[in-house]
Order: structure tokens, then sequence, then C-alpha cells
DNA sequence: GTCAATATTTAGTCTGCACTAAATTGATGT
DNA sequence: ACATCAATTTAGTGCAGACTAAATATTGAC
């Protein structure tokens, strides 16, 4: 029953737990037992332990067999956690010249290192950039942040145009694949057609702003359905 | 009995345990559980466990009583570490316009989480310095490091001149105060007097190429003979 | 050479955070 | 209403790395 400050410091764990709560919460409402494993790449078994801590710290809310809500300080925790990890990311590829496959990675582990003065430092000599390199907000050192609600490029009907905003960041692989077809933020995509029963799409894509950075130019291309969830756009006139 | 590579990954204790190690090893021959303790702020029953683990891993050797050295693989690990903390400190202070005695802090706890691919960005970044912003030399890649030995300040004869080459980082406030004096690397010293019984030290301290950094210019100064230790000098004509 | 001071190790404990295996609860289809 | 399946929790364990208290080895003084 501790009020703990929310600047207290957290262990990395910790913080991870409170990142993908964030996140699952946002898509789900409330996050289960399971999906935070699976999110971790641990026994769903040690979730129990890590949320019975995680509530004793007045972190989160936590009703049986429910699932669990994170607390105002847990939500804290959580953005400021997750506005280190995208200050890094920006900074890794605008600063160092870092390819935007790695940087997750690498801010992966220094987000649990970095002071608050490193990040603000870091924010600062890009210009306080308002999104990471794979389009996703950057929380404020106050711990807002905007989440607009997107699309994924799965969800565009055939003859629809939109705009390429956000691509998940997770998979090194996947990003290097996105950018040669020139998938990355900023970027204007027709949806020409999808086939039915889960076939692929077939997409005209436009350059974008980030042309240089993408391998491949305008033109038309194939995608599956699992790749194009991983690409958020928003919808175009 | 595993013959592991030095590339593997070890956790942050451990770096810290190799890292002290080295540097008592540097200059007693042979580092004593005691010492170790005393350096990580840990309890001395701490050290034996953790001894006997590293001694397992083929990081170091250990003669009962009698003290601990470091084997090949284990100072490979050390100056990887010390080089880690090194560049991210001279990156800092360079890239970034952190202050000098606050970067040994932030380095502390970054040194465990950067890649060896973000270090040798860094160092690429900032022209590849040959010391870190205390004077302390950088190893290379291959992990060579140019160790000279150095006389403190407090060594010098009366009369005697020298030019300041490193100052000890552990103490922020102490950095401060340095800075202060204008005991900053590169700035020239003459010995005038010293008094007997440990008592203070006169100097001449004159402007050195940091002398933007320093808050005063050339003049004379006292200093008690705990500081001037702290202050290592190489002779000068 | 013996004795005290000091350094070191052992023994036993604690916390964080993971694991597996087994028990339990909740949801669902019939 | 009940059986079954999936999700979750409990129980018990392990490892890393710290702690204190107690035992032991080394060293230095006399």
């Amino acid at each position: 029953m501790t009020a703990a400050r929310a600047d207290a410091e957290y262990t990395a764990p910790v913080e991870d737990y409170l990142k993908v709560i964030y996140d699952i919460e946002r898509h789900a409402g409330a996050a289960g037992t399971n999906d935070i494993a699976q999110r971790l790449a641990i026994a769903p078994a040690s979730v129990s332990g890590m949320v019975r801590r995680l509530a004793d710290q007045g972190l989160l809310e936590h009703e049986r067999y429910r699932g669990v809500r994170l607390t105002d300080m847990g939500r804290r925790v959580a953005l400021r956690t997750i506005r280190r990890h995208r200050v890094i990311e920006a900074y890794l590829t605008l600063a160092l010249g870092y390819p935007w496959d790695l940087v997750h990675d690498e801010a992966e582990r220094l987000e649990h290192a970095a002071s608050d003065e490193l990040i603000d430092r870091m924010a600062a000599a890009i210009g306080e950039p308002s999104t990471d390199p794979h389009g996703a907000p950057i929380p404020t050192r106050e711990g807002e942040i905007e989440e607009r609600a997107l699309h994924s490029l799965a969800d565009l009907a055939p003859g629809e145009r939109g705009r390429v905003v956000r691509v998940s960041d997770d998979d090194a692989e996947r990003l290097r694949y996105l950018a040669e077809l020139g998938l990355v933020p900023g970027t204007e995509v027709l949806l020409l057609s999808r086939a039915p029963y889960g076939g692929p799409l077939a997409l005209l894509v436009g350059a974008g702003p980030n042309a240089d950075e993408s391998v491949a130019g305008a033109g038309e291309r194939m995608v599956g359905p699992a790749l194009a969830a991983a690409v958020l756009v928003e919808r175009e006139a």
C-alpha cells in the first residue's frame, strides 16, 4: 500500500511487462495472461506471479481470470518506457545512420538503461520528432501520446487510396522487406484488388517523402494479408 | 570447462566485476576479495560466490586466500566493457553536450546495454578519439589499450612542471571541483610547494587546450593530497 | 612460535524472475 | 445441465546475485 512514485526505478522485466500490457490494453481493453506471455515469449505461468507483484506495487489492477488493467501510475511508467524506446529509435536512425530494421532491438535494451536526461538530449538533438522511424507516435515528457485510430492496409476497399502512416517494427526481416516494397511511412498506396479467401492484395505504391530510404520506386506490388496487416494507413479521398 | 567465447553475453554484474578486477590487477598485481567488494560497494562475502562462478566460466583464476587474476578471455571481456564505457563517455560529451561530471554514471548503465555495432558507430561519429573526456585511454575494437605509467600530481617535486593527462572520474562532485580549478586533461601545472605532514600543495595552473571547459583561468591553487592523487600527470622538462 | 588482527570463505537466507507439472476456473456447445 | 476445452492459477523448483553471521586461514607483532 505504499504510494510509490512513477519516477522510481523499475527493473527491465517490469518495464517490459508494462509496455506490453499497455499495448494489449489499447487494442483489447484488458490484457490476458496468455497474451502477455506470448508477447514476452515466456510461459503463461510466469506471468501470474509477476502480475501479482505489479499489482502489489500499484502499477496495475488484476481481476482473477479476467485480465489486467494498468493504473494511472502503471500507464505513466509504460509511456515513459515507450518514449525512451521511440526516441532512441529515432535518434539512432537520424543521428547515427542506423538502418531502420536494427533500431528496434537496440532500443529494446537501451530503453532500460538511459536516463530521462539522456532521452531529452537525444530528442532535442534531432528536433523533437513526433514519431519514431516506423511511424509510431512518441509520447511527450509529460506522458501525453497522440494515438490515432488507424486502419490496416488490409482494410482498404479495392480502389481506395491511403497513405502509410506506421508499420509494425518487431520483426527486422519484415521491416527490410517492407522497405524493399517501398511500404514505409509517408508512401501513398492505392489498393487495386484483393483476392478472396485470404489471397494476396494488389497495390500501387507511389513514392513517398522517404523515397531515398526505399530501394524500389513506385510500382505494382502483391502482398499477402499477414504482411498487409502490419502496415497501417490513413484513408485518403 | 566449456571453452566459452569472449563475445558471448554476460550479465551486468559480471561485466562490472571484470572491469574492477582488471583495474585493481593493473595497480596491485592481483585483486583481493576485499578490494573487489569495496570497489563494487558490496559485502566481501558476496564476492567469494561470484568469483567461483567467474572462475568456472574461465574468466579468471583464483588462488584461495591469495586473490584473483583475469584469464585472457576475462581480460578481453573487461576491455570490451571498458571500451564501451569510454566511447559512451566521449560520445555523450562531444555529440550531446553532456557535462563531464555526469557522463560516468550514464555510461555505467549504458555500457551493459549497447551493442558493439552501436559503440563503433558512436566512435566513428566523433572521430575515433583515443581517450575519454577524463583522459582515460579507449581500448580498440580488438582489445588493445595504451596504458602509460603516469604519476599523480602528488608525486611531482616542488618546482617540477607537468601536464594533466587524466583524472579519476568516479566522483562527480570531485570532477566538478577539478574543472573549477582548471585541472582538466591538457592543462599545464607547476608544483610550487608542498606542505609537510600531508599538507596542501601549492600549484600554478596554466591554460590548457580545453580551457573553454574550465571555469577558472590560469592562476595559483591550493589542493589537498587526496585531491592531488586523483590527478595524473606526465612530467615535463 | 604464539596470538591477535585482518582477510577470506562457508553456511544459510532472501528476492526477482523464470520454469514445469498439476489443479482450478470460466466459457461453450449440445 | 453438463461435459469439455482453453485460460489461468498454484505448487514446487532453479539460478543469479545479493545479504548476515560464523568459521577459518594468513599475516604481523612480539
